[in-house]
DNA sequence: GGGAGTTAGTTCTAACACGAACTATTATAG
DNA sequence: CTATAATAGTTCGTGTTAGAACTAACTCCC
């Protein structure tokens, strides 16, 4: 069990180290990319769905929506629906920066996940989930009664 | 290429996830568990080692190590063949804290991994080293030209 | 053996991470 | 209706993170 331990932990450390070296240099931290990511192409959502869909909590999320407002690369909006939510959407500065640095990210990261055959992609992705649910289940368990 | 990235990003976060909660059951916050448990069953290691092997750069390292020496688990020492070098050691109590926690936390995350067939996780961990190597050499070529 | 370059660990800064406590708003029970 | 519970975001405290600048000690090369 632990090799698949250690192999799991150093392949997604691997992906966030090639992928952070090149999201840096758009002048954009990670977890920043990731929001200006998530909102593109949208009209904007709740920190609340902004949490769920990034997996931030919400504590943090308040302090990387500052930076990218003081940024001008987002604003806040207030809900006119409820009003204890507030709406985050890409400014049109921000909507350039997602266009310009999205693609080619993607474009960065093609050739390791094509060093891969594609039935060996499929394979990995359904391991990946069969293991996720089975920890998720775990996660539970411990909430549940320790 | 998309769906592998964000199954793999999945898995780890549910893998972190169902660790770090039963971790923090220890008292021990993840990074000080992964330093206790890589000093445990060793004479002690320097911080160079110990950096390689739990990928915690070492800037990061010294706080928390300063945090497991005030707390009296860990103790450093200077080292007999380099100036340079400090070793770092679980003092006796650490060396008890390793034996309560380790066993137990593998036993707890056992059930997660053992929902694969041993096949799968055989698959599972080729795949997973395939990818990082080639995601490691992404990481370099982008370090040599950007 | 002495100077140039390398290496080990510390310190510093800016940002992130989580959980808990807090405020304001909305929903629900009776 | 109104007291109570739930929810959305913010704030705060402690710890982690990477990277850059720094000090001290080692290595290499001539």
């Amino acid at each position: 069990m632990v090799p698949v331990i250690r192999e799991l932990a150093r392949c997604y450390q691997a992906f966030q180290r090639a992928s952070d070296a090149h999201i840096r240099h758009s002048g954009l931290t990670p977890p920043q990319f990731d929001i200006v990511v998530t909102l593109g192409n949208t009209d904007g959502m709740t920190f609340k769905d902004l949490g769920n869909r990034t997996l931030i909590t919400k504590g943090t999320l308040t302090g990387v929506v500052d930076r990218l407002e003081a940024r001008g690369l987002v604003a806040r909006a207030a809900s006119p629906t409820d009003g204890r939510s507030t709406l985050v959407k890409l400014t049109p500065e921000g909507e350039r920066l997602f266009h310009r640095v999205f693609e080619p990210h993607l474009a960065f990261l093609a050739p390791a996940f094509e060093s891969l055959p594609e039935c060996g992609r499929k394979e990995l992705e359904k391991r990946l989930r069969q293991l996720r649910l089975a920890l998720e289940k775990r996660s539970q368990d411990l909430a549940r009664q320790g």
